[in-house]
DNA sequence: GACTAAAACGAACGTTCGTGCTTTTATCGA
DNA sequence: TCGATAAAAGCACGAACGTTCGTTTTAGTC
């Protein structure tokens, strides 16, 4: 990697993390080129539009993410444990991956909500994986005994999500001091729903 | 009410939606005043500043979703069938109050959610108090025998305020069809372990 | 119809935004 | 060491931002 990439890099760095305080749309050239002692066309050359440095934000963050969460998940047992491990590394990957304006995503699912263009497509669809990914993990307890057979495996993906985004309400806007609480609390209801064998179908 | 206020009132309804959108930060004066037809100045003049305008949105609001989910479950029986037409209203406010962008408390959560200052405290505010709304209203199914008598009304608000995050993430962002069953189930989910008696616990 | 106060306007302020051009500086193989 | 090439800076642009100003229109009262 040449020095382009290597200033590319301590860019796209600078920029996630502002990016997770201030959201992508308010990530704005100047202030980053500000934070990087950088000339504003200095930086810019780098992308061809904002938005192609969004994207690639977007792209970064999931990079990080999967060091943070994914990998470290799936060094442990598949089914609950690993399912477990997944929901403990995402309650601290801010923490860990340096965030200091909280969930990247979260703030960027609230933005692009009803926008259009590449920037949502690709959060979408990086959202959509990483549900996929749950969900395997969770399906995958199911022959092991640790999940009950008739267990809607994207369900409770989405839940767990929920869980989080409760999480990341309470803590960050709330500033809750029972935030981590109240989200192990509803992991392990998350849990014992999905053990309990034979609930009541509607 | 003189013309002015009727004026301000216009503004404010134009601006909740438009806010809905484009969140609270990205409403700006300029674009609200040509959807309204409207001078920048003529607008203005209505606010002493943005942040009043962004706090004024704020409360309109809420006094929307006041009227749109919390009255009418207050006509409801007290308990369970109160919480379930809380739920059910919620469900659908930004539909009942013309909310073109999703709900405005959850876009402006992710953008205020570190920043300070005056809008920011009313946000924290009003979703404390409706927190505590929501509590109120499961504890009040204890004597009546529909909750069980350790129930934990406040994790049971904030499970039910993460029930509707994760719907509005489901249906917003991913656009997945199936988001409204899935919140259904959590809440289904919510209310079956709100009725077991003798949960393990911890 | 004249006087007043409220309301809306139009123009401009100084900033900041994203984005192009042109020039300077740094890097590296021959 | 030199020349080719890549990287960063400098400068400027048009647009949009929140805000202020002085003026004009409107509404209400005598």
């Amino acid at each position: 990697m040449g020095k382009g990439g290597a200033t590319k890099d301590a860019i796209l760095d600078r920029a996630v993390r502002l990016a997770s305080q201030v959201g992508l749309s308010g990530l704005s050239i100047g202030r980053l080129a500000e934070d990087l002692h950088m000339s504003k066309s200095g930086l810019f050359a780098h992308f061809e539009a904002k938005e192609t440095l969004q994207v690639e934000v977007l792209e970064r963050a999931a990079q990080l993410f999967v060091e943070a969460v994914v990998r470290p998940a799936l060094a442990q047992p598949r089914g609950e444990p690993r399912l477990r491990a997944l929901f403990e590394h995402w309650l601290c990957w801010t923490k860990t991956a340096r965030l200091p304006g909280g969930c990247l995503f979260v703030a960027a699912a609230a933005e692009l909500d009803d926008r259009r263009g590449p920037v949502r497509d690709r959060l979408v669809s990086l959202q959509r994986e990483w549900l996929e990914l749950i969900a395997n993990v969770a399906r995958t307890g199911i022959p092991l005994g640790h999940f009950r057979d008739d267990l809607d495996a994207q369900q409770c993906a989405h839940d767990l999500y929920s869980v989080m985004l409760g999480y990341h309400h309470a803590k960050r806007l709330l500033r809750d001091p029972r935030a981590e609480d109240r989200a192990r609390a509803g992991f392990e209801s998350l849990l014992a729903a999905a053990r309990r064998r034979r609930r009541k179908s509607a």
